[in-house]
DNA sequence: AGCACGCCGACT
DNA sequence: GTCGGCGTGCTC
């Protein structure tokens, strides 16, 4: 029987999905009184707990009926539209996740579909009109308490401080009123009050490349799916070219929404789409407060919500006419999900696009070799923008060969960086120094015996902070002091700091250029968004001269008196030699040199590298970004790598490193063989050990016809695994840790 | 995901 | 002798 059969009131069983880690929906039975419908969000017993779910389909007809328990509930919520049950079904058959967790991403939020909470709001009591003569004998009217009675006059309840807002007087006066009894208290279901962004308000004016690629792109906005990419160097302007788009697909009528890397969802985003648009967006990040969450939730599911911004979870939400999604810096790695259901929101929202048939715009300065790919091939539209939108030059990017230069121990900083690093501090510049590597140093070592200091539970090296005071392992969440003697020879005080962090080169920029103020920009140094937002205020207000920073500075940020960039290690990214690492390594340099010289200053960067004329390096320096992956592109063909080829990583982890072992060697030789596949491995993780568990990997490598999911399925899901591994599938892995 | 069931160490 | 550790298995 089809799982998927309209539902009519005649259907006494159905199948409900719950949002639980489950592969398909259980069957459950329709009580008389409850109309049900495909999407309808319902109350159900599972085990000994009341659980929602979604009824998702007829019955399953796995389990006899004798069996079945009744549907307690209807939740008074609008049905999860089936444009998302759709899609659901798609992420789970791709990713081979199950059905359940993927529902689960769609349903993040359990309270949402509680009751609407109660406020408490006041209204006038009976009796009292907004006249103020209706007023009890003997209460003194101030103007401020006036004020409240001429508001409350409409009858609507509000609540305290919306009142106290609107008569410009504080709280305490309501509650006056209230126990004077002119007031009287009532409780209300909160009601979501979500501004509506005007389309029509004036926004920017586009120069003419811009106004080209906008109109290309409005042009196709009511015309069902396609993929259009705005491919802009940073400053062109990429911003006020999709909020075109947005404001097309708006006075449409349909819902829009942007998804942005983790850490670009900055006050300065938001404060330029409000700008541009009257109201703030909504927002939909994985630290948003629960009262938040059900708000922005509910309003995604019955459609107030025109625009909803945020992070890759932000693709999942119910919407319930969605028209438009932008993925802005589409190539950004924290687009890809590693836990659970991993998956990658860009790929999954052309997906989106395709079963909402809706367009979808990408946008970055560096694409995806991917992207770029469906562009050549004509797949994806290509709206160009060249110039930077200021008539600001793009910087002069050079190298410094390391091999020359004559650097003292402990130093990192080049001669001929740090002169030119004075040179613009004497131009009252500001200076930006990147270097990827958190903490004081990536390596701590005992001088007396060669021992490395290194994480209990993981394979990796122990990372000193020393602002912190601590040790840290940046694959679990170990701390530690540093002890005073070696763990292994008991020799005290010989530890010696190995290598560079951000700390370290702060300590030299601070020794080297003693007038120069300093701050160090890296994920511990801003924990939260407002850190980030009074770092990048003391920047723009000149407070700062150097800023020494790992990547969380690449992006977004504007700093007009920023002329010079220095990149310590260029060749850090190309080291390990993973299948991305040149693309990576490229994109993310060219993003921080992207930092230089946005306004009317020209700006330069330097490359500190041992290998100048390295591929990555020379086309940063030419700035022949598509001839570089065109290179790119070729290499991969050859060795059938994606985007020509797929992999898929198929991880075995485990407590016990011999079940571990013995899963993966099992899974190696029932390898399906297969024309047009491979399988690697299986080979220890290069962490081979990340809290505690033990991890070894195979790698597929599949021609892209194949439909890789079914192969996988007979395969890894016939193996039986021992006691404590767990196998995890990576369609289209980033990372190979 | 939760929650119970089940089999081996330190306590009133 | 019990209380409780978390491994394993089930929920329509």
């Amino acid at each position: 029987m089809d799982p998927c059969l309209s539902i009519s009131s005649r259907n006494r069983v159905v199948g409900v999905l719950l949002p639980l880690p489950l592969a398909s929906p259980y069957d459950y039975i329709v009580p008389h009184e409850i109309i049900v419908e495909r999407g309808s969000f319902v109350q159900v017993p599972f085990g000994r707990r009341n659980v929602i779910g979604v009824v998702w389909g007829g019955s399953q007809g796995t389990v006899g009926l004798e069996r079945l328990r009744e549907i307690q509930n209807l939740a008074d919520l609008p049905p999860m539209p089936l444009e998302t049950l759709e899609f659901i079904e798609w992420v789970s058959k791709y990713t081979l996740s199950k059905l359940g967790s993927v529902l689960r991403m769609a349903m993040s939020v359990p309270s949402a579909l509680a009751p609407p909470k109660a406020v408490t709001a006041y209204k006038l009591s009976p009796g009292i009109q907004g006249k103020c003569e209706s007023v009890p004998q003997g209460l003194r009217l101030t103007n401020e308490r006036k004020r409240i009675i001429q508001i409350l006059g409409d009858g609507e309840p509000r609540r305290a401080s919306d009142i106290a807002n609107a008569a410009g007087t504080s709280v305490s006066v309501v509650r006056g009123l209230a126990k004077a009894g002119v007031l009287e208290v009532i409780t209300v279901a909160a009601k979501r009050n979500v501004p509506e962004p005007d389309p029509d308000q004036a926004r920017a004016i586009l120069n003419e490349a811009q106004a080209i690629a906008a109109k290309k792109i409005t042009d196709v906005m009511d015309q069902g799916y396609s993929v259009s990419l705005i491919d802009g160097v940073t400053g062109s302007g990429k911003t006020e070219v999709y909020f075109e788009a947005i404001a097309s697909a708006l006075r449409l009528g349909r819902q829009v929404a942007v998804l942005l890397p983790e850490i670009a969802l900055t006050a300065n985003w938001l404060e330029r789409f409000e700008a541009s648009f009257g109201v703030p967006p909504v927002t939909w990040h994985s630290d948003l407060p629960l009262s938040e969450r059900r708000q922005n939730w509910l309003s995604a599911l019955d459609g107030t919500a025109k625009l909803i911004v945020g992070a890759r979870s932000a693709l999942m939400l119910p919407y319930k006419n969605l028209g438009l999604i932008v993925i802005d810096e589409e190539h950004d790695l924290s687009f890809k999900q590693e836990e659970s259901v991993i998956y990658n929101a860009r790929d999954m929202a052309i997906v989106r696009g395709r079963i909402g048939e809706f367009p979808i715009v990408l946008s970055s300065a560096t694409p995806s070799l991917e992207t770029l790919d469906n562009v050549w091939r004509n797949r994806y539209r290509h709206l160009s923008l060249s110039a930077r939108y200021s008539g600001a030059n793009l910087p002069d990017i050079s190298s410094i060969d390391m091999r020359k230069e004559k650097l003292a121990r402990q130093n990192w900083l080049s001669p001929s960086l740090a002169s030119l690093v004075i040179e613009t501090l004497k131009a009252g510049e500001q200076i930006m120094l990147f270097l990827n590597r958190r903490g004081y140093a990536p390596l701590t070592l005992c001088r007396a015996c060669g021992h490395c200091l290194a994480c209990p539970q993981c394979t990796a090296w122990l990372v000193e902070h020393r602002l912190r005071d601590r040790l840290q392992c940046h694959h679990c969440g170990y701390t530690a002091h540093v002890p005073n003697k070696c763990p292994m020879c008991q020799v005290e005080d010989k530890f010696a700091a190995c290598g560079p962090g951000v700390e370290r080169l702060a300590e030299e920029a601070r020794r080297k250029f003693s007038d120069a103020r300093v701050e160090i920009m890296s994920s511990d140094s801003v924990r939260k968004a407002v850190d980030a937002q009074m770092l990048v205020r003391r920047m723009e207000s000149r407070k700062i001269d150097i800023l020494i920073g790992t990547q969380i500075m690449a992006k977004g940020f504007h700093f007009p008196m920023l002329t010079l960039v220095g990149v310590i290690d260029a060749d850090l990214g190309l080291i390990g030699g993973d299948l991305r690492a040149m693309e990576r390594t490229y994109q993310l340099l060219h993003q921080v040199a992207g930092r230089a010289g946005r306004a009317t200053r020209p700006g330069r960067v330097l490359l500190q590298t041992y290998q100048p004329e390295h591929p990555v390096m020379a086309a940063l320096i030419r700035g022949d970004r598509d001839d570089f992956m065109k290179m790119e592109a070729e290499a991969r063909r050859k060795l059938n790598m994606p985007p020509y080829g797929r992999l898929v990583g198929v991880i075995v982890s485990g407590p016990n490193q011999d079940a571990v072992e013995n899963t993966s060697n099992l899974l190696g030789k029932t390898a399906p063989r297969h024309e047009g596949l491979d399988v690697l491995g299986p080979a220890p993780a290069p962490i081979s050990v990340i809290r505690g568990r033990h991890r070894r990997r195979l790698l597929v490598r599949a021609k892209k016809d194949l439909y890789i999911q079914e192969i996988l399925r007979r395969w890894v899901f016939a193996a039986k695994t021992e006691k404590g591994t767990r196998i995890s599938i990576d369609i289209d892995p980033y990372s190979f840790n």
